[in-house]
DNA sequence: AGCCCACTGTGGACAGACCACAGAAGTACA
DNA sequence: TGTACTTCTGTGGTCTGTCCACAGTGGGCT
């Protein structure tokens, strides 16, 4: 076993045992160099790990916010992981579809089931109205779009498809891009979005978990099947 | 921008344009430093990254199989991620349970339609059968259990599925493991969970989506409610 | 012809140094 | 006494140089 799983292992113990509770610092570099009796770098390597896992940040300078913080970023490793292999190339575009319309479907379910917080539901609907502005351009429309199936799919409570849906974002992102580019009628197309999106927040708002699903699925494979990129 | 993050983001556009195709190696970490004009551990910790997610190998002394080669291993990152996080203590089993159910029913669903390669097919039967064996005790048989879902979810064909469940194996058999011990009567239990899973290939084999999403979703959900592992 | 051994290129690891940064502590001055 | 400035200290970021272990490769010896 090389030396920097060696300590990644070391600290993946510590973070178990409950050694370092989020927000607390890991040692410093040198100290914990010294303390498993390994070089900077080692342990460097092995923090780098943690730290495109999304289990630490670190950071530079001096006093209590500098150091390798313990955070817990779920999206964060998951998103590096499914980005680069999207980009890599191997991950086909209608597997991250189909994977979406598994989650995001499961998760309107659930969140039509649980939501009460009227105001986490109001920041959904921000971004279905924002959507309605005629002045914006397509990039900022599809961010607000991201952005709404986000928030959307965190009504679920369910941190683990938030996490993965979160990790997939730049991956959908660029799909969607040339999804968009690809469409004839700009404007209808989106005025069709837009109107979905408020099915499917109206379908959460009144508990009709089945319908919300059945629209949601709908949603996410119409847009899909319409800019044909499934034929790629 | 740090150092390493600018060397990852620049193999990940060499990744992007096809430059390292999988299969071939990266350039050596010395040849790598000098052509962006880094040092050399600002290379390995970007290279460091790339391992951790999947994408590269890496492989000490000389010839064709030395260096960093590219692979493809999303369920490598996906589940080392997954595995931190859950281990960290934040991500809730039930989160996972449930993320198992949306991914693993319409996995099920998705092989049912499209399975042809009875050898594939065949494999994931040997799990079941494997798991008939009195003999076995409760981690083989539990072993059985995680590689049986883990081939049937491969059989959808849908390689980020099967990387995130791929990924959450270790979460998932840890939970389990628990929920086994939890049980009062394990061979009667055993002995349901083996019908559950005859049923479920059964219903692939003969195309019969509908059914086998509906039973894959009992079977994970009938399990949880029985070991209580909800309460706790 | 066959075997052995040195060579070479690779990642793995380490020591040591210097820098940039940011907060903390101490100090000078009003 | 209070405020502003300066210095100190601890932190990650980065680089240089070095050595080691390893595994093919190829030449030379038997």
């Amino acid at each position: 076993m090389r030396t920097h799983e060696r300590v990644l292992a070391q600290i993946e113990t510590g973070l178990n045992a409950g050694k370092w509770p989020i927000g607390e610092r890991l040692p410093a570099e040198r100290a914990l160099a010294e303390e498993l009796g390994v070089s900077r770098p080692s342990v460097r390597e092995a923090i780098r790990i943690l730290e495109a896992m999304g289990i630490v940040r670190t950071a530079v300078g001096s006093g209590p916010s500098a150091g390798a913080t313990v955070i817990d970023r779920p999206a964060a490793g998951l998103g590096a992981a499914v980005r680069l292999h999207v980009a890599s190339g191997t991950l086909p575009v209608s597997d991250v579809v189909r994977t979406r319309v598994l989650l995001e479907a499961g998760a309107v379910r659930d969140a039509a089931a649980r939501v009460t917080d009227d105001a986490a539901l109001a920041r959904v609907r921000e971004h279905v109205e924002a959507m309605a502005d005629p002045e914006l351009d397509v990039a900022a429309f599809l961010e607000h779009d991201q952005d709404f199936h986000i928030e959307l799919a965190r009504l679920s409570g369910n941190q683990l498809v938030e996490a993965i849906l979160s990790g997939m974002r730049a991956a959908v992102a660029s799909y969607v891009a040339a999804g968009a580019a690809a469409v004839e009628e700009w404007p209808r197309t989106a005025a069709r979005l837009r109107a979905e999106h408020r099915g499917i927040v109206d379908a959460v708002a009144r508990h009709d978990g089945a319908e919300a699903e059945h629209l949601m699925r709908d949603h996410i494979e119409g847009f899909y099947r319409e800019t044909g990129l499934g034929e790629r």
